[in-house]
DNA sequence: ACCCCTCCTTGAACGCGTTCAACTTGAGCC
DNA sequence: GGCTCAAGTTGAACGCGTTCAAGGAGGGGT
């Protein structure tokens, strides 16, 4: 359940021998490690090889740049995220807490990397950088995240539009990544004010599904829908 | 009209005497000069100071840093937002026209520096940067702009919920802020699915706002304005 | 044994943003 | 003129991410 996500997307990083898969996944290692106790801002290249016991140069040979090393960062917490959310996905059919319990998984999943979560976070909104949560190279744990929220919805007991149902994993993923977004922003003691609009938003969003079937609401959704299918696809 | 926003929210840059207030400005000119010709990572503090004829430690006696010399951009870009704006404003009472009018503004304001907004938006996303759009430092050229969709939404004839009201020009603006986000990523050509974005969305938000007074809608707006004035305030 | 040749490894070097101890300038005062 | 002292100015130096010419390691072919 923790492996299937492997970084597939980012294409062949060399390691041709067993030598060089072996000094690879040490470089790795260590520098997920010293990012995870010192920070990704904190931590630099030339003090992760002196740790590795290689030369800064090495790492290079392995990974095109910093960046990239945190790349497989991303899988990591993802998996920790989808067994995080596994037991509300378990207990309830009601989709307001299916969402918001996802969501708090998700938040709760990240925290211990808040402090420092800010400095990679501006790599992160680069477009043109392979951290991009909209990127290729992320492809795979954004794949991942999207099927989570797929699976909170089908397990619910909500009923939806049919075309909205369609749009909705891929739109709850997205007001995921508004949720990290306000939360990296979040300066409230243990981000409290994070869990307060996860909490009272999620009822809120389940209550306009369930409103997107109203003879009212349905043209607008429609038209919303029709215009996100427009604007997803690159070029 | 264009000088009424100067950056008054930095505090005290030094400049005692008249000769320091001339290098501040020859060392700023050059660099937004040079910015807007090469792009903000492109551009060198050692070339900025090279070409303006000073140490690079001089610059660095007048501004705390390379970001703090681009936050005058940020007002140039406003003052610039507004007067685009001003021919839509005298010409409809329409609310979409108004809001579509002045987002099509700021993007056209932006566009000259797509290319490069990149390089200095992921500085931007930075929450701990005085270039971020929620930052002290900024909140000069944020409330100009906010005031510029008060501005927007008072001239229209659209009828809107009184509490929602209050709160709908710093709606505008986030919104604003969500074009941007969208706009940065966009590598259509000429950004076109952004132009996209605002003629579509702004007629739907327009509706969705008409909406709000509706008996089956008002009770989602009072709680989420509820949940908004929770959430605003740091801490 | 020798030579290839690919894979891997090295560390000096580059340009960057930023810092700082040392220096110069010039107005105000005697 | 000479002194003082804050304001302004300098450029070498630091550590960073990244690059690259140079060289080692080791298996296969002869």
């Amino acid at each position: 359940m923790t492996e299937q996500a492997a970084t597939t997307g980012a294409g062949a990083e060399p390691a041709a021998t067993a030598r060089g898969a072996q000094t690879r996944q040490l470089i790795l290692d260590t520098a997920l490690r010293m990012f995870k106790e010192h920070g990704y801002a904190a931590t630099s290249m030339r003090a992760v090889a002196r740790e590795a016991g290689v030369a800064v140069g090495n790492a290079y040979y392995y990974f095109p740049s910093k960046e990239h090393l945190i790349l497989r960062f991303y899988d990591d917490v993802q998996a920790e995220h989808r067994a995080a959310a596994a037991p509300v996905l378990a207990g309830s059919t009601e989709f307001a807490d299916r969402l918001a319990g996802v969501l708090h998984a998700g938040v709760d999943t990240n925290a211990p990397y808040h402090a420092f979560a800010t400095s990679f976070f501006k790599v992160a909104a680069d477009p043109d950088s392979p951290l991009s949560p909209f990127s290729a190279e992320s492809a795979g744990a954004r794949q991942a995240s999207i099927a989570l929220f797929a699976e909170a919805l089908d397990g619910s007991t909500i009923k939806v539009d049919a075309q909205l149902r369609e749009e909705l994993p891929e739109l709850m993923w997205l007001a995921y990544m508004g949720v990290i977004l306000f939360w990296v922003h979040d300066r409230s003691p243990g981000q409290r004010k994070t869990y307060l609009l996860i909490d009272r938003a999620a009822p809120l969003l389940a209550r306009l599904i369930t409103m997107s079937r109203l003879p009212v609401l349905r043209p607008l959704i429609r038209e919303a829908l029709d215009l996100l299918r427009h604007l997803r696809h690159r070029t």
